[in-house]
DNA sequence: CGACGATTTGAATAGGATCAATGGGAGTGG
DNA sequence: CCACTCCCATTGATCCTATTCAAATCGTCG
């Protein structure tokens, strides 16, 4: 791989405190790579060959079963995926697919593991990484066990958002069919969710979503850090 | 605590490898104690104060939003529970309370904190519950997203089935109510889907299940190690 | 310009929730 | 031991949400 990305990837709190040494044999038999949109990167039920690291663009988790799809989350730089399976040497739960265009590191499971055990402070990165994952699934279930599919759509807006700067407009960073899937629900069922969405405010244009009225879409809407702040 | 319990402690996966040091030091801090039924022991969105270890009865975990409540999980023994609120040292995303009278193993977080820094191998067991715990929430999820309620239902009792023996019968571990909402459906329709499943050979006679046509159950579940199997 | 995929809209349907009422144990107290 | 009570589970009726199927529209890209 190019030693330019090589800070970037360093900087990453999975890596940040690791020792140099480790750090370099995890590199050594990394590679970069780029890979073009809808590119399916890995199939569930695969065993976990990489650790996947993804430095541009976004990739896709979704999973398949009986004849159905969802979409079950979106990893953008930089984040990492399927890190549970490689640490416990087990099969993918889930698939990925590039959303677009992206480039993506990919460290071989067997030196993951290797220097999980050599290194201790490599280890307990690991596990705060674990624990974010965890707990952003958890929100997730939470998010759908507890919300209507109106309330999910309006509370992912408000954290959109909020995380595009609070600017009274935001862009969703994928498709309609996507955002869809991702909430459990039907494209369909998500045009209409922002027809209903409306009168609280919410104005669709493509891909470009603008908000009049926050505090009306919150009072619907009614956030909780527990399930939508992503740092909680 | 009583030193009687401490065996069978030290024997969890999360604690075998670690230094008796180590082992110690979060016992000397730790209590054992008896609760009652339907007792509330932790509130999401309180700080994570202990580290909970069932090890007798039963502990369900739930979440609440608006004014709803949902079952997130059971934990029987020997099983832990929001650990990953004490590692991060943030606020429970989830409710508990016993379901029936139980004996929980009670840690403080900062010990837990402090020997996970001390003692690598102890980080390490950590990570691989952690990875477990993930593992299992990423099967629900994908569970309520991909099934109908009554493939939800068949699933879960092919599982409990296989897990208490394969005779043919199983038992529920739980309260139908509580059942219905671990399922992510209502009494009701947990009640109708039993009947639409009895065509398929499922008999019910109150906690006590009767499974006659195995393959004509599984024919319509299509169970998948990457959601039913604890172990996958 | 034309074709294709994505999105939206409409109509019909299905699945699940809610409301209401009844039956059925388990536990309590007489 | 029995009657009573309460809560859980079941059943019925109805409502509502969301899916499905179909068709029209919009946008983008070649």
């Amino acid at each position: 791989m190019r030693s330019s990305d090589l800070p970037q990837v360093r900087s990453l709190s999975l890596f940040d405190n690791m020792d140099d040494s480790s750090f370099d044999t995890l590199m050594q038999t990394a590679y970069l790579q780029v890979f073009p949109a809808q590119l399916e990167l890995i199939t569930e039920g695969d065993p976990a060959d990489f650790l996947y690291i993804v430095t541009e663009g976004c990739v896709e988790l979704f999973a398949r079963s009986n004849g159905r799809e969802s979409t079950m989350g979106m990893v953008r730089p930089v984040g990492t995926f399927i890190l549970a399976a490689v640490i416990k040497d087990a099969v993918y739960l889930m698939s990925a697919r590039t959303s677009q265009r992206s480039k993506v590191l990919l460290i071989p499971s067997e030196n993951v593991r290797s220097v999980f055990q050599q290194d201790e402070n490599f280890a307990r990165s690991i596990v705060v990484e674990l624990a974010n994952c965890y707990r952003n699934v958890v929100k997730e279930h939470k998010d759908i066990k507890l919300r209507s599919a109106v309330e999910r759509l309006a509370n992912r807006l408000l954290r959109l958002h909020k995380s595009q700067g609070n600017t009274g407009t935001l862009v969703l960073p994928y498709d309609k069919r996507t955002l869809a899937s991702l909430l459990g629900m039907t494209p369909e069922n998500l045009s209409r969710a922002f027809n209903t969405l409306k009168p609280y405010g919410v104005r669709v244009d493509g891909m470009t979503i603008g908000l009049d009225e926050i505090d009306a879409l919150k009072t619907l809407a009614k956030p909780t850090p527990l399930i939508d702040d992503p740092l909680t």
